[in-house]
DNA sequence: GATTTCTTCTGGATCGATCAAGAACAGGGT
DNA sequence: ACCCTGTTCTTGATCGATCCAGAAGAAATC
């Protein structure tokens, strides 16, 4: 079957120098350059082009040569399939998209990172940069873009002195969360936390996996509710956690049927994502515990499902899709990356990292602690 | 600020042959012919690397050799943002890119080819082909991709004679969907149409907008509508349209209202896709009309919400992720691609068209006729 | 009329790799 | 001793553009 066109041999610009008798430096600015040569003979370069069927420099080439690719990786953690299920995700494309439109460059995303060993996937790509999303430390994949050399943001996650980075203030967040339960009456909270390594456990929270995290953001925000339960004065240590490999709703359930199946159940559970917190809003309702009136809950991020479930979900609201934006500027205002067109005015950054506010969202699932 | 590690002048496969003291070719091939040379001087090549900072072949020096990108584009007649917020698109996309991590390969998107007037968002990208979705006819950026000589599938639309095109049996799954509705009694349809031009126009229907048509998929459902409205023997050319300039809920729900205020009141209502049938069930619940009891609504696609949805849609299945899939297995499997690793066996295809099934599922949305 | 400036076009070097062909040397068989 | 085969490495051409310096001619300046 035939695709379309059928290229015998590609025809180049040299050729259609030769047919015309003229330079191809001169039908390159045909091209690129118009205003290099005269509106007629450029019209003659174009009309005799379009009778060769030659449809413009070959962008490879060109990339070689001027040393710009015109796209910017995407390096994703997970899947594309699941990158589109997850609203924090999908946002972040979208604001990363934003940009993209403005300076009219290329998206080309390279999922599934935290698995993929071969370098191939990295090296190989076109690209003038990367943003990294929410990598664990030490992953391979990252290792390959950091020794590429090319402008690298990192977002959220991990935290590499030097590289830059955009991301929010998870502690401080974090903190709101257990502070706003904590302010509540709330004295036995449980967590459900999104995962400290990469390596699918799900389960109980266990003391030595956490201590040797490899994931910054859970890290920073187990320490923010900690921090929160510790100034008053509850201990923060043994408070039950159930670590979850993916921050879906369905494990968010099965961490939620978990910790409401303690004996004594808590009042409050603080979970590290909105999906996560939906799962156990899902478990509270298997269990017909009634939130808020006997169990409250708090998610992270303010994914719009958050407005929309029953109860609404008090949150941490995180300007995801200004994440994406303002990496991807941070990204092409970096020196060395050309900012073809309208050149704007740079981002406010700290050092290395733009840390974007977070902000407490209060909605119906929390409430005062209930009556011992 | 300094975005990771500064690049001075990037290093070379030459220069690292000069002070390894061997050629080029050598070095080239320590990398990307591992069994050209003997481990010894693998090893001694890699190590010099390693110190030397170099990060392997430059990509595009080797792309421009090769003449292999290592990358499909993905044409989007939307944005991303709204990509990503439609299911069906993101279905499409999963599909893409089950095929891509199977054949190791990137995917670079290029959104908004509809209103893109730019060539050079088509011509600029180094990919090995193209997936063009859902496109109107006479969209400038198609012409570009058909012009580029590279292999190219459609997804949908547009037919185009000779271009590789994978789609549905758009006409048969109209039918479909409105022979079920003429069997449960209904006499007075409604219609709620997806574009007829790329124009965003949104209002009644108009006969001449849909006679000079530019989207097939709507104008071959439309035709399976009315062709089921025919055999009943119901006059199927006046009955009352509305056109949705975009397939979203609340354009659907727009489209309700209207219909819905008509009198005499259609007891059944065709949308051509799920999310306008959402909209259009919004719609009856905004004007207290029961659904199923006094309206039927019959969808097209099939996505998640329309089973989640109350009541449930009844709606015309189609296989959105397979269809994706198909899209680039075809595109890959082309020749003139390269097929690396794993070469799996080639879909049956029908002269330059795969026509993937549809299937009705009959949900909670429709029912028989209230009585006059 | 000579000199400078501007416009328009050209030739050759260059970007950084891969590839095809072949050289040098080893060992094996007869 | 000879030829053949195989391994290991090198040389020079090549992919298809852009960039730089400069030539040729027209127009402007003194």
């Amino acid at each position: 079957m035939d695709h379309g066109t059928r290229a015998r041999r590609r025809i180049t610009l040299q050729d259609l120098a030769g047919t015309l008798g003229v330079s191809k430096t001169t039908v390159s600015n045909a091209f690129s350059r118009p205003d290099q040569l005269s509106p007629e003979l450029r019209e003659r370069v174009m009309e005799a082009a379009r009778a060769a069927g030659y449809a413009g420099p070959n962008p490879v080439a060109r990339m070689l040569r001027t040393g710009r690719a015109g796209a910017i990786g995407l390096i994703l953690p997970e899947s594309l399939p699941f990158a589109l299920d997850d609203p924090t995700t999908s946002e972040l494309i979208r604001g990363i998209a934003d940009a993209c439109e403005e300076r009219r460059l290329g998206l080309l995303i390279v999922p599934g990172a935290t698995r993929a060993r071969d370098p191939r996937t990295i090296t190989d790509v076109a690209v003038d940069g990367f943003i990294a999303y929410s990598l664990p430390w030490e992953t391979p994949a990252l290792q390959h873009v950091l020794a590429r050399g090319e402008p690298v943001v990192i977002v959220d996650e991990p935290r590499i002195p030097g590289v830059a980075t955009v991301g929010v203030d998870d502690f401080a967040g974090a903190q709101l969360a257990a502070g706003h339960l904590v302010r509540l009456g709330h004295r036995r909270l449980g967590i459900v936390a999104s995962p400290f390594k990469p390596d699918g456990y799900t389960g109980r929270g266990d003391a030595t996996r956490i201590a040797s995290s490899t994931f910054d953001v859970a890290t920073r925000r187990l320490q923010g509710y900690r921090a929160a339960m510790a100034n008053a004065g509850l201990p923060a240590d043994d408070v039950p956690l159930y670590e979850c490999a993916l921050s879906d709703e369905e494990l968010g359930r099965q961490a939620g049927r978990d910790l409401l199946e303690r004996r004594p159940r808590p009042t409050a559970i603080l979970a590290m994502s909105d999906r996560l917190a939906l799962g156990v809003l899902a478990a509270a309702r298997d269990l017909e515990v009634a939130v808020p009136a006997e169990l409250s809950i708090v998610g992270f991020d303010d994914i719009p499902g958050a407005t929309t479930s029953r109860p609404s979900l008090t949150t941490v609201r995180q300007p995801l899709r200004l994440k994406g934006y303002a990496a991807a500027r941070y990204l092409l205002d970096a020196p060395g990356t050309p900012s073809p067109d309208a050149a704007s005015e740079p981002l406010p950054a700290d050092g290395d990292e733009i840390s974007l506010p977070v902000e407490l969202m209060i909605r119906r699932s929390t409430a005062g602690a209930p009556p011992a």
